[in-house]
DNA sequence: TGCAAATGGTTTCATGTGAAACTATAAGGG
DNA sequence: CCCTTATAGTTTCACATGAAACCATTTGCA
């Protein structure tokens, strides 16, 4: 049985997906990329650092910890260490690997970017009931493990 | 109050959806890439074409239907020419629009790509059961409006 | 009518991005 | 130990993309 139906295009997943994406993330992103000429890539560094702050990581698990190629980290990490946000120096007993920590100047941009982030989100769960929320929540944990 | 505690992105509505987005594009469109050197910006214009076959879109409808903006969908258009996919004809009483069509061979593609999308699109349904498909689209439904 | 504003579409420019090649260092196996 | 292989990270190249400028045509209205 050949499949030949019109794909409707708002009907497909990949599509819908893709649309929501775009709108959730555009919304916010333009704000911070015009007030503090902050990437999207660049805000995800800048997150992960805060959270694992101490540990100092690596431009490899900053990687593995936004789902970015270790490209995009490098270019990411090369800008904001320009920019005075963070500061990158050498692993003590393997020179090859980099260690990551915001200073004093990044710290102020996550405070500042961090709570944009969150009424974004919560603008957007706002859009749902509490029921919706909780199956939004199971089902992109489901799609979303391996 | 200060909103300091640390963004845990992977709980992080924004990025969640752009990695589920982004696997669930990559996975399929790949392959039709690779197989059809088709785009995935070429792939929704002619998806849409498709759909309103006869009519003859002008390249902004396609813009409009396919949500991309009127210079990408421009280029895919250019693209699609120039393979013999779609042709190209000026509107009756409106020389400033174009009026878009599927070639027979813009047509071949079109019912070898659909059945692949379409699969694509069922194996990420099938991990979820029913009631989890039910509200995973009641819920883009109701953030995808307006 | 004639002219300013709007519309359809393309081109240009500056920037972002992934893949592959490359450098430097470390690890592992004979 | 040496030498192959693996790993961390950067650079290069080729291409995709969005914004703004642009051209042609049409519309609205003084």
């Amino acid at each position: 049985m050949i499949d030949r139906a019109p794909l409707e295009l708002e009907r497909f997943l990949p599509y819908r997906l893709s649309i929501l994406t775009n709108t959730v993330s555009q919304a916010i992103a333009r704000e911070y990329e015009r007030r503090f000429d902050l990437s999207v890539t660049e805000w995800r560094v800048m997150a992960v650092l805060a959270r694992y702050d101490g540990e100092g990581l690596s431009a490899r698990e900053v990687a593995e910890r936004t789902a970015m190629d270790k490209v995009a980290v490098s270019r990411a990490v090369a800008r904001l260490v320009a920019a005075g946000r963070v500061t990158r120096r050498t692993h003590h007993g393997d020179k090859r690997r980099s260690v990551l920590r915001l200073t004093a100047k990044g710290w102020k941009v996550h405070d500042a970017v961090a709570p944009l982030a969150r009424a974004q989100e919560r603008e957007v769960l706002a859009r749902l009931d509490a029921e919706e929320r909780a199956w939004l929540a199971r089902i992109l944990d489901k799609l979303l493990m391996a």
